[in-house]
RNA sequence: GGCGCAUUCGUCUAGUGGUUAGGACAUAGCCCUCUCAAGGCUAAAACAGGGGUUCAAGUCCCCUAUGCGCUACCA
């Protein structure tokens, strides 16, 4: 028999972290023993479910690499959980409970105040024949509940977490199928679970309780149990459960604050499993048969946003930096520091690609990237540092820009045209020890020889590796900004 | 309140009766280095508490504490 697993969002909001890990772990149990996945969206939440949530979270799913094998909607199927309801209403196994709202409430209100078990008090249980047609003839307004036999003890197995028990008497009878005619949650679900033939239930902590209740249902439809998973909460850092208050914590805020989907499949796939041997960075589709259901941790993990960019910086440098431009260029485009024609643009794209290459070390997430290399894109140093006029301030460091300008001019001679010099890393190099050549007699070297040079084409004192830099920013602006410093000198030091 | 689940460094975890309790993130120091990173090395850092069982317990059992979840005509 093929192993049916099945994951089964609402769409009453975006794909939330932990709602996500619970797909990924569904996935990856899936792959791993062959089986097929299945999507199920449920939505019988009319008033709170809407097709935009819908479409961010299969979008959110896709861009996680998660594909499902069967797609299915809960509000496509109501005649089924109609049928399958009548059935359990002509066994007796659940009738019509015309109890209005305001007194469900007062019931539970009493049942508080009086320290016992919040229950419905099976009052409609026993309402005769004469009585229900007499209340549908005028169009009374009910549910159907479900009969639950006191004094039953609940035993079903949890693969993660091993047996568990609960006793019938502290559930009441409780309601399939809504006023409206759509079915509540628990119905539904064991409905699905049971036609889909959905083989194993792997999903949160908070659904534990409920598969008490699901049980009874399997059996009372005559379903067979699948086998069930039960995840631990994701918490953020005060230990609460992870929430809007904590940040972010839906993929596409993720997605979109620059986090790569393999760093977030990776870390999420982390938080209550490990794939053992010490591997901690890998891939989701490498992971195969080593994905075990039953080494899936118990307690739950807080959330750790520094382990997360971790993940994310070693994801990124294992990008070669042409796949990187391209997760880069909306970034680019969205703080404007590049326009949507400039993706045609040689010239920029260059300038991108290198400036991808000396920055790459220093990313943690991709949106780091435009703020990174926003000062490499004009012609002309915008603002000098206090750290880089301190530099210009020591005297060898005029010479040696001169130095720098002087090569720079020569070498670019030799073209017509400056744009026409390419000045890759390698040139560069050869560049800056030419430099160390002439300076040799007046003893320049390390940092009074490099410092000068960075500062005059950048006006900062930090930055990726020199050679680089010069790199991404090309022979003209070099010459240009080198220029600027010199006047920059002779005007104000 | 009731019911259920959990509890190893600050955080994520390895560990399935005998370990100097291992790794990773974060932190600190050193190395590399023009700087910022990246990388390498090192340090500090944990079995919630109490009872059992056992020659031996982080590992098995019980109690306590703490945290979390559920207790809806939400899912």
């Amino acid at each position: 028999m093929v192993p049916r697993f099945r994951f089964a969002p609402s769409p009453t909001g975006g794909l939330h972290i932990g709602t996500a890990r619970t797909a990924l772990f569904n996935w990856l149990a899936a792959r791993g023993m062959n089986g097929k996945f299945i999507l199920r969206i449920e939505d019988t939440d009319v008033k709170r479910s809407n097709r935009e949530h819908e479409k961010s979270i299969v979008n959110d799913l896709k861009w996680l690499g998660l594909g499902w094998d069967e797609f299915y909607r809960q509000s496509e199927r109501i005649k089924k959980y109609q049928e399958f309801a009548g059935r359990l209403l002509k066994e007796k196994k659940a009738y019509r409970c015309f109890c209005s709202p305001a007194r469900l409430e007062k019931l539970r209100a009493s049942q508080y105040a009086s320290g016992k078990i919040s229950k419905y008090d099976n009052r409609c249980r026993s309402l005769g024949e004469d009585e229900i047609k007499k209340n549908l003839s005028e169009g009374k307004r009910f549910t159907i509940r479900f009969k639950v036999d006191d004094d039953n003890e609940i035993i079903f197995n949890d693969l993660a977490r091993g047996k568990i028990r609960f006793k019938s008497d502290v559930i009441g009878d409780f309601i399939i199928i809504k006023s409206d005619g759509t079915p509540s949650y628990n119905f539904a679900v064991v409905v699905d679970d049971g036609d889909m033939k959905i083989t194993h239930v792997i999903r949160g902590e908070d659904h534990l309780t409920n598969t008490a209740r699901q049980v009874l249902l399997f059996k009372s439809l005559g379903f067979n149990l699948p086998y069930f998973a039960h995840l631990s909460m994701i918490l953020g850092e005060d230990g609460s459960k992870l929430s809007k208050r904590h940040g972010a914590t839906t993929i596409t805020q993720f997605r979109e604050g620059g986090y790569l989907a393999e760093a977030l499949a990776n870390y999420l796939s982390m938080l209550s499993w490990s794939p053992g041997e010490g591997r901690e960075v890998f891939g989701i589709n490498d992971v195969g048969g080593r994905f075990k259901i039953s080494d899936i941790s118990k307690s739950p993990a807080v959330f750790d946003i520094n382990k997360l960019k971790w993940f994310n910086g070693i994801h990124m440098r294992r990008k070669t930096a042409g796949e990187l431009v391209e997760l880069c260029l909306p970034f680019l485009i969205r703080e404007k520091v590049i326009s949507k024609r400039d993706i045609k643009n040689k010239a920029v794209m260059d300038k991108i690609y290198r400036g991808v290459k000396s920055f790459k070390d220093n990313l943690k997430v991709l949106s780091d990237f435009p703020g990174y290399i926003k000062d490499y894109l004009t012609e002309k140093i915008t603002k000098y540092s206090g750290e880089a006029v301190e530099i210009l301030r020591v005297g060898t460091s005029k010479i040696v820009i001169e130095n720098f300008l002087e090569e720079l001019e020569n070498e670019g001679k030799t073209f017509d045209n400056i744009k026409d010099m390419d000045l890759n890393e390698e040139k560069s190099k050869n560049l800056i020890n030419g430099i160390k050549e002439k300076s040799k007699g007046l003893k320049i070297k390390g940092k009074y020889l490099y410092m000068p040079i960075r500062v005059s084409v950048t006006g900062k004192t930090h930055g990726p590796e020199l050679p680089g830099v010069i790199s991404m920013l090309g022979a003209e602006t070099c010459i240009q900004r080198a220029r600027q410093t010199l006047e920059y000198i002779k005007r104000n030091i």
